[in-house]
DNA sequence: GCCAGCAGTGCTAACGTTAGCGCAGAGATA
DNA sequence: TATCTCTGCGCTAACGTTAGCACTGCTGGC
């Protein structure tokens, strides 16, 4: 590798001479920078961000710390935060958790020894202690999950209020045995998710203890196959269904066409996130839209801010989106028996 | 940032034995190196990976280069990429190109900076001269495209057969007026899969230079959109339309599916790529099946293997995945009167 | 004619870690 | 008792870059 030193060997120079002409100082004479300039491209020389970050200079690597970025939410983050860095010289390491505690663990370990300047991080239901250790260290923003020890820095958005209104909806069209599928409640999001489904369940009058929730890993496809066989196939299926993943989503809808299942006839719809099949899936998935996109750029440009201003505005930080119901075709009113349980509407174009 | 002379002075001792200690050298006291542990441990130390570089040791970062993580491809092979690398105490970098050049230069001199171990690259079009210098002076290896310029070390798929195949499928079924739409020819896998495409017309008597091939950036959904629209609108509509990019192919569907065309009544198609949604598409797409799992899991295990034994083992290395056609519904016989040309068959079920 | 000031450059230390070499003390051997 | 070996540890230089300080000529003011 090129070193300063072989330039200033090479033009009979000081390496100080060619460091200061590298960094255009002022002090250097227009023809020194000039040559120097010329040789270090000639010789192709790279400077060594290594040595430069011993000299106390922090490094210009941001780090996104998530579950699986296959996950279209997580690669959608990730091209946002890329793009809004690149323009700041800022770099993007990428670490992927499974959602395993102690992977995130050797992932931390590994990004604190690399001192990178900055973590965006998606956390694991119970963050191992040393990994909290790690993080006060260093510049962080938690993403869609809050969880209390790792500080109040968190750009999220408002999963009781998605729920509620998903769950709402199909509320509203007379359903009464609405089953939810979703993640476990040891990660903020599904705790805050089963409790906006159960909300809008009491707040339709109806029992929110039904068992109707299946929680389980929420990165899963497998999983939402399985669970919603089981529902369906239960002593007492449910009319409506809500989902509380993208993951879960694709494995549901995919298992919903394979077994022929009715939607909305037998069974509706509502899922989470809005991934392009969505659209095109049956009679179009009503679904709950989140702003993905805009809180990754919001994300960005706060860490951007937070690491390239000296002072350390380190105040507590929160912003919360609000996701929108996208209504489509797999919601409709139950048919059947059940459907007369709605009070006094009368009941036409009953089968 | 605790560093291991912050803990010799705590014990005592100098930075020598602190050093060896954490580095479990043989010559320090069993005793020694305990104490030594349990401070670190305390203190919260984490050993600078900058200033070990600068002994001369690599870093244990691997960049990936690619145009957009958001597509699915990518975004699955990042994945693999991870996770076999984790296990082997690599990190990921991700920097995304949008297929520009110059981005594609100001990241890799970046990369180069940052004195990366290896680089994982799905170069553009025509890479920068300045890009090929860099590339030269790191282990690297060309995924999926493959420039002449960037070295023989290549992992991709075989987009020829591929797109001969599923060229073939429609011709076999009698489709006579077929259209291509993926990427340009000056991506070296947008010719391959042009010359595919062609390949299988001519082997099936019918003329290559029909101008039924719509060629452009083959990561943009809307234009996807866009060209089919302008395909189905032109003069002479084709009955079979085999596509060249997961990115288009979302575009294509959602377009499809909005404009109502029934598949494979009035169009036949053959998409690229198996996402989620392809299955539960219309009647189902027929696509391109493609290994990339597989592919990511033996470019990871190559690099891997690269960097971690001694002897540049730099010989030209090139690995072709095969692809495989997944038939679905959306392919069928054309109806109408194109169908007869097929030569002797009954028109059976005609209508 | 002498000193101040300035432009342009060189010398050197420092960042944190590691490895080669050296050295002290304890025990073994002659 | 004198020498050798071994264990356990310290000293120091080196990696590439940067910044503080010092140095050399030269110009201008008094």
């Amino acid at each position: 590798m090129i070193t300063t030193r072989d330039i200033a060997e090479r033009l009979g120079i000081s390496v100080s001479t060619v460091g200061r002409a590298l960094a255009d100082d002022s002090r250097i004479s227009e023809e020194t920078k000039f040559r120097v300039r010329q040789a270090a491209s000639e010789m192709g020389y790279v400077a060594n961000r290594a040595a430069r970050m011993m000299r106390g200079a922090s490094s210009n690597v941001v780090a996104l710390v998530i579950p699986d970025i296959r996950n279209s939410f997580y690669s959608t983050i990730a091209h946002e935060l890329s793009k809004n860095m690149e323009a700041q010289g800022f770099q993007l390491m990428l670490s992927e958790t499974d959602d395993d505690r102690m992977v995130e663990l050797r992932h931390l370990r590994e990004l604190s020894a690399s001192r990178v300047a900055g973590i965006i991080i998606v956390p694991t239901a119970r963050p191992h202690n040393d990994s909290v250790k790690l993080l006060r260290a260093v510049p962080h923003l938690q993403l869609l999950r809050k969880h209390p020890s790792l500080g109040s820095q968190w750009f999220g958005v408002d999963d009781y209020e998605a729920l509620r209104q998903a769950t709402a909806h199909l509320v509203a069209q007379g359903h009464t045995r609405i089953a939810y599928l979703g993640g476990p409640v040891e990660l903020p999001t599904g705790a805050e998710r089963l409790k906006g489904f159960r909300s809008a369940l009491r707040e339709g009058g109806l029992p929110d203890d039904a068992g109707l929730a299946e929680l389980g890993p929420p990165s899963d496809v497998d999983h939402g196959r399985q669970a919603v066989r089981r529902l369906l196939e239960g002593p007492s299926a449910p009319t409506g269904l809500v989902l509380g993943s993208i993951q879960l989503t694709l494995g549901v809808l995919e298992e919903l066409s394979q077994q022929g299942v009715k939607v909305p006839q037998e069974l509706s719809v509502v899922g989470f996130g809005d991934e392009p099949g969505f659209s095109w899936w049956g009679p179009g998935l009503t679904t709950i839209g989140l702003p993905i996109q805009e809180m990754a750029t919001g994300c960005a440009l706060w860490l951007m801010r937070r690491l390239t201003t000296k002072p350390g505005n380190d105040g507590p930080y929160t912003s919360v989106s609000p996701g929108s119901l996208i209504v489509r075709g797999s919601t409709a009113p139950p048919s059947g028996p059940a459907r007369a349980r709605r009070g006094g509407r009368p009941s036409s174009q009953a089968g």
